[in-house]
DNA sequence: GCCCCCTGCTAAAACCATTTAGCAGATGCA
DNA sequence: TGCATCTGCTAAATGGTTTTAGCAGGGGGC
């Protein structure tokens, strides 16, 4: 309580040097000629003293702040936030940043507060984090720190990190072959000729076609195409619900982990088996994945790798582009073995 | 880029006013003697040039950053994190203040980090959040700014927001016993026989004790109690698994929302419809438990109401002590109807 | 001896807002 | 008229750091 805070003129005058010189030692100025004694008694004063530097003051001077802003649209609605957040903060740690959050509901009132309350703050940079993956609206206010998408695109900032969806696509389908499984296939969550004229996020519509890519470098089709546009455990049942009192797939690729918690439900009532009768597989891995008996096999979105990405774009000047995070097969017991013979 | 940042010098310029006197009106000094005229006069300069007040230079003037810290354990391992940020930063932002966000896993060292980090950018106080309950380490730096505990308790800092699960606990138990059903009743989670000498975290210990309490005070006993030690869902299988062989039970009350969920599973299995030949009661509402079959009524944990609550009682200077947030009963279809008749 | 350069350091300005002390003029009261 | 008080405002100090300009002294080249 009573104690001031130490400052560099502390520390300075403990070394018995000017704060010019403290001050170039503690911030590691290069091309500076202050003797190696001289560095010597500022570290060991500001260590005995115990100095941390005055971060608003160095911001008022410097422009930098040493903070970060994720302004995201939604934190809590979807699981997917706090992986993103978590990966950024994790890297932001390791170079010594502190991170800001804002929500805004992709409002867009809330996002030109957002922005304006971060820049007020001197951070050194903003992302743009979408939880749903999407063109996302930028506030036209000038902003003039580097800009990061995460998870989403603008025309405006072009530096972006995404998951690899086509690849993930890809994967999927061949892991999905790699059973031994070519026919009685089913898709869940799209079907184009019903959804003519609907678009589906960029990012949606990057998984898709990997799928499509893959069955068709395979030579495979899929046996029936279940459309749906939310995809919600509850359509995942009623859509396999339905579909088994037609036809009895052997493998059901759904376009994600909710989806397919509705197909375990229907499945189980219809008293099939995961994956003695039916095989499924999934994309996201959402926590659920593991919840589920037996264990959803899915690809994952990498959601902290790619938190942690975009900060490391954002504090790394000359980075630019997009990345595209990979997306990790996650293999649990949804996917029947191989049985055909490995030659 | 060429643009300089407006500053209260070119707003007292633009108004013929000095800076003194610009300061005081823009930051709405009440004892103030300046004329209508001056504060019309500056604040149509100040609109006109967009002024923003740096942030930076304000702070290290008066040592407020209109910001505060939100250091938690962890943020993405757990699904109620997001809930507590959520809450809180809607709090932070009706009270036109940031928070930033620090991460320590519970490692003593990140702690301390992530203490002075923020305290190095001048927050204008901190909350300790935990995302299990439990008494929470604050590490031992010298701490000049208010601190709110969240989910936790602290002996050094009695300011605290947590759930009420005392009364979640008795409301549970008075929720259940309204559908009628007064045996045949299984606790599953908690077997104080098999857990001598092992400590629940504080929170959970209320949970029980309410659930305890309102039991015997309506003169009923549980047919079975049922114990593990980690709630999740594969222990709530096997032990649902292993007591329909010798026992079916009317109702289980899960002590949590994974636990609910393994025990859908058993149930399932075992070819036991939900709530036709078992009723299940919860807490938590995770995100489960809207999307299992019939949905699963659960006592919820007010996570939004309490991140808001800890910002609320962070910047409110005369409150303190700690803060039961009330646990609402979230009503799905996994309870059967009462089918007494009432009078 | 003169000039130049190098070394090792310091003084002072700058960043931008807040706040204290105080000034000039007007008014009130006796 | 003399003194105190009030009104409406300003000058200048302050906060802690970074950074530019430059100083004093020594050495080398010629």
């Amino acid at each position: 309580m009573g104690k001031k805070r130490v400052t560099l003129a502390d520390v300075a005058k403990l070394a018995g040097l000017s704060t010019s010189a403290a001050s170039m030692i503690m911030t590691g100025r290069p091309d500076t000629r202050l003797s190696a004694d001289a560095h010597a008694k500022v570290h060991a004063a500001a260590a005995s003293l115990g100095y941390r530097p005055n971060v608003a003051a160095r911001a008022l001077r410097t422009d930098k702040s040493r903070s970060i802003a994720l302004i995201s649209d939604y934190v809590a609605t979807t699981r997917f936030a706090s992986g993103l957040i978590r990966g950024a903060l994790a890297a932001a740690e390791a170079a010594k940043h502190v991170m800001l959050v804002l929500e805004t509901a992709g409002e867009p009132a809330r996002e030109i507060e957002a922005v304006e309350a971060a820049l007020d703050r001197q951070v050194d940079g903003v992302i743009f984090a979408a939880m749903r993956a999407r063109e996302v609206f930028v506030p036209d206010v000038s902003i003039n720190v580097p800009i990061v998408m995460l998870n989403g695109t603008s025309a405006r900032f072009p530096t972006a990190v995404l998951p690899d969806e086509y690849q993930g696509g890809r994967s999927a389908v061949r892991l999905l072959l790699g059973t031994g499984i070519t026919d009685d296939i089913v898709l869940l969550g799209h079907n184009p000729h019903e959804e003519e004229g609907l678009f589906r996020s960029a990012s949606i519509a990057r998984r898709i076609a990997g799928v499509r890519d893959e069955m068709a470098a395979a030579g495979v089709a899929f046996a029936h195409e279940l459309s749906c546009w939310n995809w919600e455990p509850a359509h995942g049942f009623d859509l396999v619900h339905a579909l088994l009192k037609q036809h009895r797939p052997k493998a059901i690729l759904c376009l994600n982990d909710r989806l397919a918690f509705g197909a375990y439900q229907a499945l189980g009532e219809a008293g099939l088996s995961i994956p003695g009768d039916v095989s499924l597989l999934s994309f996201d891995n959402d926590e659920l994945a593991s919840y589920l008996r037996p264990g959803l096999t899915t690809i994952a979105l990498p959601h902290e790798a790619m938190g942690r990405r975009a900060v490391e774009m954002l504090l790394d000047r000359n980075s630019g582009g997009e990345a595209l995070i990979p997306m990790p097969s996650v293999i649990r017991g949804s996917l029947r073995a191989n049985d055909r013979i490995e030659t």
